[in-house]
DNA sequence: CGTAAAATTGAGCTGTCTCAATCAATGTGG
DNA sequence: CCACATTGATTGAGACAGCTCAATTTTACG
């Protein structure tokens, strides 16, 4: 019998659990589990470091843990021939990479930094075996992966059938209500280090284009962005514009 | 001991097999199984009709089972407001409608019928028992799951980098790899029942533009398609309009 | 402090859309 | 099994959302 993880009373969101984005440490306090389902000790895992804007893992590379990332920003990107390039999804701090590596080590896509930051990679068999002897383990990991699944469901729709300002009105306001969840709103403001060229890798527009429309936001007082934070002013209008 | 599933010698794709289009009865043949752990019998499950054009299931229903559909073609779709709509993907013939029902009762989209045809629900509680005690079904399962998940991926990409041309070339080649798999060309041509208002909804452009691609794709004597069914004449041009 | 990356602005261009009319195919009821 | 009703496909003309190119300014960072 070792301490719990996490004092009783943290939210989800912690900064003490690595996984906070799964909330998995709270659950294991639930259950009264302790260290030894969770990464830091038991679960084999290696700490790495990642520059800005570097790629962390690439196309079609083999993996052979399960990384989370537990500083930083990084996004999860799609490199097609002549150099366009799509971002499938961003990743905030405490987020797994994606849960598709629970269950194939190939890797269809990029990890592309945006921030500088730390990851861990989670030795997969140990985390599988965590998943299939404690079921609350298994629901987490597996209830992220539908998340993962409705967001990547949200974003064709998005680029199907939405336009421009509805676009990067959704992308705005989702990730301002991920933030939130981890209880990470400050001042009124989240942590927004997205460059212009990220938002219109991730709605398929134009840098160009993209800038255009976030100033008719800050004309209209819809959002304030700049200096990597971003506040949103007016959240109803911001909706309808993403209806 | 009960007689297997399929005989032995059954590649995957046999109609004997509900879910033929995740292999399932293969696995359990190569593994000595038999009936007990696959839907004929012992998973609980009800046998359902559709009609064509309809929708099965409507957008945040609440299944308590996870449907596959057996014959016909069925599409999962996003309905938006103001009546625009984005297919999320099509579902052929065998295949399991979302592998997201597995673990989450509620259904964020609709799934339309575009053909008639026939479906089996599997109980859920029974199809999970299944797949924990048996590792085959899991994986299979899960790797379902992920293929699932790459194909929206790539149509991610494809709506959001990829010109007109290149998204129904595309589209035309992902179905006519999947029938491929499922071994179910016959002279040379797919049965291929997508009106072109379908084609449209998935590639997120308008019928009209869509009928003017298809009509170049049929000058430039890359594919035939009528009387639902398609036939691809220049595998390499159209892999190159893919790119 | 200097250099590289990011954002902005403007002018023109084009891929795809809208609207609308017509024609073909498919399905349904009597 | 035919006639009508519905759904789907085609075509053309015009419009516009978002793109390209290019120059300039601003911001970030080693």
């Amino acid at each position: 019998m070792t301490a719990p993880l996490c004092p009783p009373d943290q939210k989800p969101g912690c900064s003490h659990c690595i996984m906070r984005g799964l909330g998995l440490c709270n659950v294991l306090i639930d259950m009264g589990w302790e260290r030894p389902y969770t990464g830091e000790t038991t679960i084999q895992q290696k700490k790495s470091n990642f520059a800005a804007r570097r790629t962390i893992f690439h196309q079609n590379e083999t993996l052979d843990g399960v990384p989370v990332i537990c500083d930083g920003w990084a996004t999860s990107i799609m490199k097609l021939s002549n150099g366009r390039r799509q971002i499938l999804s961003f990743i905030v701090p405490g987020e797994l990479v994606t849960c598709r590596l629970l269950f194939d080590r190939k890797l269809h896509l990029s990890i592309d930094a945006i921030t500088r930051g730390t990851y861990r990679t989670f030795d997969l068999a140990q985390l599988r075996a965590a998943m299939t002897m404690v079921p609350p383990i298994f629901d987490k990991l597996l209830s992220a992966y539908n998340d993962e699944r409705n967001r990547a469901d949200q974003l064709i729709a998005d680029l199907g059938r939405r336009t421009a300002t509805g676009r990067i009105a959704r992308l705005m306001l989702d990730i301002w209500s991920r933030m939130e969840k981890a209880d990470m709103i400050e001042d009124g403001a989240i942590e927004f280090p997205l460059r212009q060229t990220h938002i219109a890798d991730a709605t398929g527009l134009t840098t160009v284009y993209v800038s255009k429309v976030i100033n008719a936001f800050r004309n209209g007082s819809l959002v304030e962005y700049s200096e990597r934070s971003l506040k949103i002013l007016n959240i109803d209008k911001l909706r309808q514009l993403a209806a």
